[in-house]
DNA sequence: TTAAATAGGGTTACCGATAACCCTATTAAC
DNA sequence: GTTAATAGGGTTATCGGTAACCCTATTTAA
């Protein structure tokens, strides 16, 4: 690999002047400056970013850590993040925890030893406090994405999973709903909770009894299993609306229905938060409460750069994101069997 | 930050011998090493990979360039390249080009100056040659995805395009189409020459005179304007079929007939390349040639793991994977309308 | 005319880790 | 009892770049 001494031997001046060259610092003629720079291209040289690393003290990667790939929110989110990265001049260092604490905290380690001056992290959940807290040891500033995690204050960006899930069920018991369960994902996740809490207030604030038998707890991952449904519709007052509390999970319910011979929306009404994206391009199906996940992206990696450059208050940042009610067809009025 | 330096201070030996204790190499009695390792784990040490990799000349990070992060074929792939990775023992460094050469190159020489130890490459295109042709200058090996780049001879993992292609328009063919439509990427695409040549030969093979009229060319990634469509219904001789050469190419095809009334399967059979994931579990509805998408990333990587380590054969590997018909019910028999 | 300022560029030490080699007590061998 | 091995650990140079400081010739100001 080329050097700086390399190219200095070339273009006969020292190390320093090529550095200087580099980076336009200190006092370089015109004359050398293009001498230098022609040697450099001539060589084909690129810049060692670790052994500038090393002496700067700062490797200008950032690191994106989310919790699924695979699932459109968080490749949207990363989509946004990526973008504002590039933009501000920052390489990306991804990583995906597959809802693991044990893959996050790999992944914490790896990203210290690189020494990337900054993390977004979408956290696992609340047991993600011990990997947070490492990152605080060592100084490492962080924006969370997407789910709070209790015991942590730092910037973050969110959603607005409370209001997101009134807006859902208010919309169901609109449409004369009011046997709804709810299909959740961990309450060990702060947005788990939160969906559960709208489901909740919604619920009561329309005078209707919360029934624990309808709420199922799940992991926002595994949606392949719909054995909990049986529960469901075993019950002798069976939910005639589904509220699934993230897009995978919807998936899962409805998928599940239908190998029950169960429709949708016509004998079950489904919501869920987080849209398809391509899915509902090619066919808008879900009702859902979508947020602007590329924002979350976006945002989150303004607010940590600015953070890094010192160009921010200290104060701490909360951004919550508002969601918003998508109306398709995979809800009815419950009524309309009647008509 | 804490180093070996500061460690070894703490432990009364030298920074050497902390870093024989590290790495497991030359001869220290379990005495120290247990001191030495207290030590570390007091202090919270982390080492510094860039150092490590200035010294090394190898940084145990390899990067992995797609298309499109958005689209569904490339996460998966990326979940196994990264899987693989992490299994390996590499770090793995994210880009996203968006089909756009200019991007690439950004990307490239980000790469380059990360010095990483190899790179998994999905090409934009034809013209990505330049950027490879520097990855090579520089002696970073590295693995093509998906699309062959001519001029380029290299370890590759790709599909077996022109086969998938003929078995989608086999089975147009098999339903009774005969005025079968093209909506394709960029010829500058490897893949969208192989469907291209795919789509001719299957036609040729069953005597169907090829309609240029009935080919339209996109790029993979613009789905949203369906203009095009106009073209292909205002031909004297309707296209009853569409075969799309990708999944967002379908979605949007589908979009746009729906936009115009025109129903799918009822009034157009429409069938395409890559599956769609979350929206085909949600709904079984595109016909689709369904690639290995996770494989491609997974054995890539080991591909390419391989050849960094030197425990590869020199000689070049292309793995093709094949692709799979899966029927569902975006396509019906032409005849079935008469019934 | 002379001192001070400036332009243009070089020296040196250091970032954190490791390879290659060296040193000194023990221990083993004869 | 002497020599040769070996165990256990230390020294030094180096990876590629940059900060801080230094040096010298020319220019500028008085």
């Amino acid at each position: 690999m080329v050097t700086i001494y390399d190219i200095a031997q070339h273009a006969n001046v020292s190390a320093m002047t090529v550095s200087k060259v580099i980076n336009n610092t200190g006092r370089i003629s015109e004359q050398t400056r293009k001498r230098v720079k022609k040697v450099m291209e001539e060589l084909n040289y690129i810049p060692n970013s670790n052994a500038r690393s090393l002496v700067l003290q700062q490797t200008k990667i950032l690191s994106l850590l989310i919790t699924d790939i695979t699932n459109p929110f968080y490749t949207s989110l990363a989509r946004g993040a990526e973008d504002t990265a590039k933009r501000l001049g920052y390489r990306l260092l991804f990583g995906n925890s597959d809802e693991d604490y044990l893959k996050e905290q790999d992944y914490v380690d790896m990203v210290l030893s690189t020494r990337v001056d900054g993390v977004l992290f979408a956290p696992a959940g609340d047991q993600s406090l011990k990997n947070l807290e490492k990152l605080m040891a060592h100084k490492i500033p962080f924006v969370i994405l997407d789910r709070a995690v209790p015991g942590i204050e730092s910037d973050i960006v969110a959603g607005d999973s409370k209001e997101g899930a009134r807006k859902l069920v208010d919309y169901l018991i609109e449409l004369g709903h009011s046997r709804i369960a709810l299909v959740n994902g961990s309450l060990e996740v702060s947005t788990a909770r939160l969906r559960y809490q709208g489901y909740a207030e919604s619920l009561k604030l329309q005078g209707i009894e919360l029934d624990h038998e309808l709420i199922i707890q799940k992991s926002y991952r595994d949606y392949k299993d719909g054995e909990y449904l049986n529960q469901l519709l075993s019950n002798p007052s069976p939910p005639t609306a589904i509220f699934a509390a993230n897009n995978f999970l919807a998936v899962g319910v409805i998928r599940a229905l239908r190998e029950r011979g169960i429709r949708v929306p016509e004998d079950m009404s489904v919501v869920c938060f987080d849209d398809l994206d391509l899915s509902s391009a090619l066919d808008p199906f879900l009702t859902v409460a979508s947020q602007p996940a590329y924002l979350f992206g976006a945002m989150g990696m303004q607010l940590l750069v600015e953070r890094i450059q010192g160009n921010s208050t200290p104060d701490i940042r909360k951004i919550i994101l508002p969601s918003d009610l998508i109306i398709r067809s995979s809800a009815q009025a419950l009524t309309s069997e009647y008509v």
